[in-house]
RNA sequence: GGGGGUGUAGCUUAAUGGUUAGAGCGACCUGCUUAUAACGGGUUAGUCUGGGUUCAAGUCCCAGCAUCCCUACCA
């Protein structure tokens, strides 16, 4: 070399700069795939899940409905799975992850409903419905599983459970049973949707409230015929005489209604106990003709405005509660029947009406939650077609969407009872197909008994963990209030409940004989049997000869009770069914799904559970919030705030505008995020999550690039020989090791994404890698200066990128993959989760260090203001003298432990300052540039002495010694040498 | 309408009822050109609103506002 003649920037070239194929940008598009088929082939998921040493891990996938494009609500959970899935896994731990799907229910059916031309409608059965319906929901799973697993997300892909899979119909069959034996399933009535129009019951998906519904408005009073004792005393104190409020033509209720149809259905009229009512005294008003009662009970609110509206007098004689009123028997005004007042509940309001609410139980939800408190029965004189039945007495044969209301009219005009009828304006359920009208109706359903096993399930409730703990309050209060469960369905695409109907008596056949042959016969077919074949093809023999007698029924099972039965279906949770995988137990160790699965899935899998086995299907259950928008809103197309992440991932049509940021920029979102409340993301959240992806794959980068001249085997430092700086590096390794692994411990991802950053930009960035430069690059490749700083940056690579790996999967995998020197183990996932020897651990070097950076943030401070000064431009430009006096006494004594302690090429407090002198006490140098006191430091800065290496960039005072070299320092000669 | 959750700088987040509310990012200013579509340095700003309890409130209580989830439905 002859450097003599050279121009000065040819010493770059005796310089130890960085090398790696570790790109600065991921390339994600092309990498990431790369590094997931590199797993593939190594098997690895499917290795460290068999054959880990630790114990077994199961995280149950609730299964999302496949129906429809991911959307980031399906990221963050899948993804807050893979990471917890694959902490265990690095842990050693056998976490086997049998990933699901949803894939029965209505809108499946309805999608493949529209999808139909109307011909092929027409000649449409419930199997040729269901073949279909199973094809579609096979080609949206395979659709999303393709976005999980470009994810990232490890799972059995190849052996997914899908609720439609035979073995899992069985299974789940096998726990209906379970309930059934148990006496926990029985059958009742229910008001559900119908529509006369179609003849179906409809859910609540099918209807559609279109404006502009108007219903005749109904006005009636129901004469008292019987008081309760202290209300009767209470009339005769205000001057109204029992027995004449009880004759005709005396006192009565009020009601409203705007369904005049169900007048002959009514069996009671519902008070709301808190409200005020007045008991009137009607008088003629105007043209208006007086109604045929003396008095009417109203709500005190409501007095005045119906004076109005009903063109009557009501002078106010008595107040009371509307609890007061409970027990008064009134005569039902076209039938020949009596009913009593009853108490309902806060739905009664005075926004309309008259406070008193006529109740049909057959016909209303409230009605019949209130029917069913007072044991009313459910009258339902409604048949399928809409057509008033025989039990509605004279009005038998109307029709409810046609001549039922006017007749019903008529027939009140004509008791003197109806106070008024005028037309109302409001929303009202119409059936989507055929754009009629729905009605309210009760019909036979089944249900599962809640109350049969409620305190079961409480107490299942108090045995597991909940993640956050409100989830507990959450869910105890829906199964301690929750009605019975109405498991029944009038579908097609659902697993059937099994059951048989005799053909006259209507008698139910549901009997373990029943139940195992018809298991059996899914087990084999799958639940299509049902349909395909014909009731002597579904009996048990014993019963086959009779089948003739039976018709089987038509409804299939609730869609809660398919994914409720996971824990049998996948985890083998019941007698009978086997579990998908050896290494995966019931109950599971961890369900983790959205908080508005309190009401879904937990729920219906902690119910059936209970019922068959007594207990809880899981041990903890870890809930997420919501994804909104950064502004705290739901995501909607109409804000056109939705993140797609498909586009995130691969980027959208406009690269330039919509990069692809990665599967790894995702996970890093689901990471950052504190996710036990609602979660925001937006293309600023993007952004931020991109620029922190950039810093750690950065600080990655230059930890490899300075290695590929380092083999540890050969040129590692022991521990014992390494400087302060370097134990202290090492120090905040092993502490970002112990809080990073308690934050996974915890589910507290957000806490490692923070402690992440700051060690990156903090520990390595500012402070250890920018000191480290100087070592690196100028000292000879073999110098203890600079090994003993490489087997640092190699000790910390190897760590960082297995405390990122749950998190950045792929980077870890990249960084694994660019270690310049051999490891034993393939994947970094093969290493297993970092761990730090406990010599690193020194936490007395914390305190003075952080002295030492509290002195480094002062001269920079003062540097900084030279700068701006235009004084001076790198740090290596000065010269630093400090003066400790008072109140520094925590400085000065870090820097004697430095100096006691020191390794004297390495721990140098000039390098740590990256300035040129520094100077201890002593006089002040010539010409101060900047001068500052804080704390009893007194900084001063001042251009450094001598000129500047054209090699290491230090200013020194020997520059020009040697003729060879007469641009470097003394240093770097001897380096050249 | 009912039940539940959340609300700390522009963003993501810290803070057993107890110092001057702490970080990282961003933004702005700036240096370097040996991490260079990189790296360094400096600056910046905050407890949703209003009450209450307390010597002391981001933290506990009440009300309101915003927002999300669940639920009911409009007789």
């Amino acid at each position: 070399m002859t450097a003599s003649s050279a121009p000065a920037s040819s010493y770059k070239d005796t310089l130890n700069l960085l090398q790696t194929p570790f790109s600065m940008r991921a390339n994600a598009k092309v990498r990431e795939p790369e590094i997931q088929a590199f797993w593939a082939e190594l098997q690895l998921y499917e290795r460290l899940s068999q054959e880990n040493p630790g114990e077994s891990f199961t995280l149950h996938d609730g299964p999302p409905y496949a129906n429809g494009a991911l959307h980031v609500g399906h990221a963050l959970n899948k993804i807050l799975k893979d990471i917890i899935n694959k902490t265990a896994l690095l842990q050693g731990k056998r976490a086997r992850f049998i990933p699901g799907w949803d894939c029965h229910g209505l809108p499946i059916e309805l999608k493949v409903l529209q999808g139909l031309k109307s011909s092929e409608r027409t000649e449409l059965t419930p199997v040729s419905l269901r073949k279909k319906a199973h094809a579609y929901a096979l080609e949206q799973v395979e659709g999303q599983k393709a976005g999980f697993r470009r994810w990232g997300i490890w799972a059995d892909w190849d052996q997914p459970y899908l609720t439609l899979q035979k073995s899992y119909e069985a299974a789940q069959i096998g726990v209906f049973g379970a309930m059934v034996l148990a006496g926990h399933i029985y059958r009742g009535l229910k008001p559900v949707h119908w529509s006369p129009s179609s003849r179906t019951a409809l859910a609540e998906a099918e209807l559609e409230y279109p404006d502009g519904h108007t219903s005749p408005s109904v006005y009636a009073a129901f004469p008292a015929v019987e008081l309760p004792p202290a209300l009767g005393s209470q009339l005769s104190a205000a001057g109204l005489n029992p027995e004449d409020a009880t004759a005709a033509g005396g006192l009565a209720v009020a009601i409203w209604t705007t369904t005049p149809w169900t007048l002959p259905a009514n069996l009671a009229v519902s008070v709301n106990e808190r409200l005020d009512y007045a008991i009137c005294a009607v008088s003629g008003r105007g043209e208006a003709k007086a109604p045929a009662v003396s008095h009417l009970v109203v709500a005190s609110e409501l007095r005045e405005s119906l004076e109005t509206s009903l063109g009557l007098g009501l002078k106010p004689l008595l107040n009371v509660k509307g609890a007061d009123l409970e027990g008064i028997v009134y005569r039902h005004p076209l039938m020949d029947r009596t009913s009593p007042v009853v108490i309902g509940g806060d739905y009664i309001t005075t926004e309309a009406g008259t406070g008193l609410v006529h109740t049909a139980p057959g016909h209303g939800v409230d009605d019949f939650n209130t029917g069913r408190k007072y044991k009313l029965p459910v009258l339902c004189p409604v048949d399928e077609a809409g057509n008033l039945t025989a039990e509605a007495g004279p009005f038998a044969g109307t029709n409810v969407l046609k001549d039922a209301n006017p007749t019903i009219l008529e027939a009140l005009e004509a008791t003197g009872l109806l106070l008024k009828q005028e037309r109302y304006e409001h929303r009202y359920p119409y059936d989507w197909r055929t754009k009629k009208p729905t009605i309210f109706r009760a019909t036979e359903q089944w249900f599962a008994s809640v109350e049969g096993f409620r305190a079961a399930a409480l107490e299942a409730i108090a045995q597991v963990e909940w993640l956050p703990a409100s989830g507990r309050n959450r869910i105890e209060a829906m199964v301690s209030e929750r009605g019975d469960w109405c498991i029944s369905r009038q579908r097609t695409w659902g697993v059937p409940i099994p059951v048989f109907y005799h053909r006259e008596t209507g008698e139910v056949l549901l009997n373990e004989a029943t139940l195992s042959h018809i298991q059996a016969l899914i087990a084999e077919h799958g639940a299509d049997v049902w349909w395909e074949r014909d009731e002597a093809g579904l009996l048990p023999a014993e019963v086959a000869a009779d089948a003739a007698q039976w018709r089987k029924g038509t409804d299939t099972m609730d869609v809660w009770f398919d994914s409720g039965s996971s824990w049998a279906g996948v985890l083998g949770g019941i007698t009978g069914s086997e579990s998908r995988a050896p290494q995966l137990h019931y109950p599971a160790d961890l369900y983790l799904e959205g908080s508005d699965q309190h009401r879904g899935w937990f729920q219906s899998s902690l119910l059936t559970s209970v019922a068959v086995n007594g207990h809880a299907p899981y041990k903890r259950v870890l809930t997420h919030g919501f994804t909104l928008d950064e502004k705290g809103r739901k995501m909607s197309k109409s804000l056109g705030n939705v993140v797609d992440p498909a586009v995130l991932v691969e980027g959208g049509k406009n690269e330039k505008q919509e990069p692809a940021y990665g599967a790894d920029v995702l996970r890093l979102w689901v990471s950052s995020v504190d996710y036990s409340a609602d979660v925001p993301l937006g293309p600023g959240i993007v952004k931020q999550l991109a620029d922190v992806y950039r810093k750690v794959r950065n600080t990655a980068r230059y930890l490899l690039g300075n290695l590929h001249d380092f083999d540890p085997s050969r040129d590692a430092v022991p521990y014992a020989e390494l400087p302060l700086l370097d134990q202290w590096m090492l120090q905040r390794t092993a502490a970002l090791i112990d809080s990073v692994s308690g934050d996974f411990e915890r589910f507290e991802f957000y806490r490692f994404f923070q402690a992440l950053q700051n060690f990156c930009v903090v520990d390595l960035s500012n402070v250890y890698l920018d000191i480290a430069k100087d070592r690196l690059y100028v000292s000879g490749a073999t110098d203890f200066r600079r090994r003993s700083c490489q087997t640092v940056l190699a000790l910390v690579v190897e760590r960082l990128a297995g405390l990122i790996a749950p998190v950045l999967c792929h980077m870890a995998e990249d960084i694994w993959q660019n270690l310049p020197y051999g490891v034993a183990e393939r994947s970094v996932f093969e290493r297993g989760w970092p761990t730090a020897p406990a010599e690193w651990r020194q936490p007395a070097l914390e305190q003075p260090m952080d002295q030492i950076l509290q002195l480094r943030a002062l001269v920079n401070r003062q540097l900084e203001s030279c700068r701006s000064g235009g004084q001076l431009g790198a740090s290596l430009e000065a010269q630093v003298q400090l003066e400790l006096g008072d109140g520094a006494e925590s400085t000065r004594a870090a820097l004697s432990w430095l100096e006691a302690t020191a390794h004297p090429s390495v721990d140098n407090l000039a390098d740590w300052l990256l300035v040129s002198g520094l100077q201890l006490g002593g006089s002040a140098p010539d010409a101060v540039l900047a001068e500052a006191a804080e704390g009893g430091i007194t900084v001063r800065i001042a251009r450094a002495a001598g000129q500047k290496c054209e090699r290491c960039w230090h200013y020194e005072t020997d520059i020009g010694h040697h003729s060879a070299h007469p641009t470097l320092c003394g240093r770097c000669v001897a380096v050249l040498s």
